[in-house]
DNA sequence: AATGAATGAGCTTTCATTCAT
DNA sequence: TATGAATGAAAGCTCATTCAT
């Protein structure tokens, strides 16, 4: 690892820090700066502008999760199992990495908008794990969009409260109650929509 | 209502249409008082800064829907029917007002490190009502913070959704299905958690 | 004058005379809000921003003189009166208002490419009334352009040889010299040119 | 030419290209850097500040400059063909390399008040020859510095002219009529100043 | 001879806020 | 009640320049 590099990381480590305690626009790069041990015009070497910056660990994270998550049990398992490990994933990974957790999936910053290949992204291989399987009937008919809303909702909020100190053990420990949670969601009676528009929702 | 209300109301009606759009960092008072037709100083005739205004429309949105929530069938009735009612409310409140909505549920800021009456906001409201469903063993043994979070992240991980397209009708059209994972995640087998301290978490 | 309508003037004031010492990128606004008595981001008040700024100061003053030169003897009168009278027009602002004289006409800075009204620069206005005059057989035969050309460099010139320091007396004092010299050369045999296109220069 | 003095040249190149566009203040090392395939420190390997890199840049050109007009017909020959010969010389070099022209002669920049060797600028060459033929009765009584500018300022303006496309043709197109006017404007009846101090200009 | 990394100073501009009117 | 004018602080960013390699 070169100088350059270290610092870069530097650069991204605090950076992380600091948006989630802060927010992205409640950051400077003066802060960031501080942060990573150098000045702000140093920054700029690594970055070429903060909205540069901002995406760029934002997508290095968010398509990485993607990865890892699509990663795991390269399909063929028994579905619930591979849903376990995922809600697992997600969990350690904000039990690891808090900062890049809240960064990537709680805070709302207009990254989502800017992603371009879609399909590296968590939400898109759940999405496309959970529509295979209602394909297939591992999962009753259902909107593939709500189902997989439903699973990172159960998740993410649970993260939250975990943030506001609403729960107070690592993440991983609820990683089984959630995934059950998740499992009998996927699997309630009448979770079905019934499609409003001539064009059905559940088999677009 | 008198000038200065009708003032009032288009500052906080322009300010959460700019919140939804840009965020609170990304609103200026000059944009604010931009959208309300006026100059920046005149803001501050109805609100002593920025963090005031901005605490003030949050806080009185968000206990306002607690109050809502907590008006529903003032208990006595069917916990499953009393769950879908609030399902249907939430999604209401964001069919009919997505700018409140998204300020009060959506966006990280740091509102909810503020609140002093604990008991008036919306999750503290369900979790009362989870909580003593628990106890009266209308629900199965469980966390009821954990129990709390699922029905939360379900309804705001489907508005999530719907904010950034990946669905499609206003959220109404989903409440039933909605509900219907939330009573099937409450209800799921192996939702309890094991304490992982002496002090049980169900208990505090 | 309000309050704001003078220290507008401060600034344009001010502004001028650092172009002229400093030129206008050598020139920040915080030397400009400290020559009007202010803080920089009350510059702000007045001008949307230093472009602005620079492009107000600039056309408002090569307007003005353009209409000055135009109101000179609205025609009719003898041509080498009338030009002697603009050539007296032009020296006298250079010794009423040098800071103005230099940024309008000296200083080489992006200014010339913005104009879109450009009749009503004193380039144009002069070279209206060269062209009328060799059309009218005033002057003899030769490029409009190239004659305006000439006058204005014999007087330009003059400025900035006294700006150098190189002439020593107030301009005004050789305007009867510079009069004569535009004059003559106006008049000088082989002053047209051969046209090298087929489209000739001269009669376009 | 070695290695080096290459590089040297893709500098001054590139940097006369960039302050003919954007001006010297407007033009950073790092332009200048990239537009001669190196980095910023490399730059200063050839010329120890932006200060020394634009003064060497001018002063060369300016002195060569001025090599060039005393060079032309070394005296004696007939006073109306040297000038010619000067003007020719001047817009030819505007032809070939408009870039230098531009940064010599038209842009306003502080490095003619640096100037030491003022014998060897074109300017004071031109001078020096004037006020020769006047002195030796080749030209009527006139100020010198006056007769000077006339012609500086009738070719410079012509090439202006050019610049902001008012001209169409290579400025060498319009030698001839641009002589004539030189030559009409010094002789012309009329050119003499009276001085205005005890001093008289003249003789000094 | 040239580079990657860094710096101190300074840029234009925007912010939340205040005050005299 | 509202405005025009102003401010102190700080933002994102660029500059000329240096230094270890």
């Amino acid at each position: 690892m070169t100088r350059g590099e270290r610092t870069k990381q530097r650069i991204i480590d605090g950076a992380l820090r600091l948006f989630a305690e802060r927010g992205v626009d409640g950051t400077s790069i003066r802060d960031i700066a501080t942060s990573a041990m150098i000045t702000e015009p140093a920054v700029y070497r690594h970055f070429r502008s903060k909205e540069d910056l901002v995406w760029e660990i934002f997508w290095t994270g968010y398509r990485g999760l993607g990865e890892k998550l699509r990663d795991i049990q390269p399909s063929g398992a028994d579905l619930q199992a591979r849903l376990a490990a995922m809600v697992g994933t997600i969990c350690a990974l904000f039990d690891n990495d808090e900062p890049l957790f809240r960064f990537l999936l709680l805070t709302q910053h207009g990254q989502l908008g800017k992603i371009t290949e879609r399909e590296k992204s968590p939400v898109q291989v759940l999405h496309d794990q959970l529509a295979a399987a209602i394909a297939a009937g591992a999962l009753p008919q259902q909107d593939a969009e709500l189902a997989t809303s439903t699973v990172f909702g159960i998740v993410l909020q649970a993260a939250t409260f975990r943030v506001y100190g609403r729960l107070d053990q690592p993440l991983s420990h609820y990683a089984a109650p959630l995934a059950a949670a998740c499992w009998a969601a996927l699997n309630a009676p009448g979770a079905g929509v019934k499609p409003a528009n001539p064009k059905p929702k559940g088999r677009k």
